[in-house]
DNA sequence: ACGTTAAATAAGCGAGTACTTATTGATTGT
DNA sequence: ACAATCAATAAGTACTCGCTTATTTAACGT
């Protein structure tokens, strides 16, 4: 029905995929050179180049260029939409008070 | 590798359907019979069902038989994995906390 | 019992996904 | 220039997905 898929679709169907979510879990813990990300999980090469392309069309990682080497890492600002998202139901969510609170405990300090 | 999807992969794929997203938004509206909610989509009953189903496995909606109508509603501890997830990487985003905060805005009052 | 309505299931189809191996492109060191 | 390294792209394949129509199961009203 539209042409563009939205963003929370990419989003979510970015992370729908447990080997994608693992690499971007692992780029959590710092940026990382494809060849590193690669030596992590038991997949090829090609395949981590391929899934860091559909993170990157989500909006959620960054590649740098550095000689031969591409570092990726984490965008801060890419799990925004999907914060807004739920946000988005927050009228939902007040009518079910008792679990906000547990909630918002979990993103609080 | 895994026989078993996490919770997580259940909840990241079934978001990540626009069709099915819609669903479940409009069920933070409040609950509604498979009927009623095939009549506001232009796709058929069966397709809803399994969009419900999806839901259902992935935790975030629930089925109440009513004579012959099934009320489907949101189940409000469904997302928790997915906020948990979200604040798993809290420490990350402690590290960026002027986008932190932004976040937090959006989910606090 | 009968026909009707509501929902789930079955089967099948086209499109998309997640991988692979092979190749190409880009940058480096010698 | 050349060989080596790192990453992206191409092409192919098995599997999954989202939909459809057809059928089945369940509960109703008369």
């Amino acid at each position: 029905m539209q042409a563009t898929a939205a963003v929370e679709d990419r989003i979510f169907h970015a992370l729908s995929d447990p080997s994608r979510r693992a690499i971007f879990e692992s780029l959590t813990r710092g940026e990382a050179a494809v060849k590193d990300i690669t030596a992590r999980f038991k997949i090829s090469q090609p395949a981590v180049s391929q899934h860091l392309a559909t993170l990157r069309d989500a909006g959620l990682v960054n590649g740098r260029r550095e000689g031969r080497r591409v570092f990726y890492s984490v965008e801060p600002r890419g799990m925004e939409p999907l914060i807004d998202w739920i946000a988005h139901y927050r009228g939902f969510w007040t009518e079910h008070l008792e679990r906000l609170d547990q909630l918002l405990e979990k993103l609080d300090t």
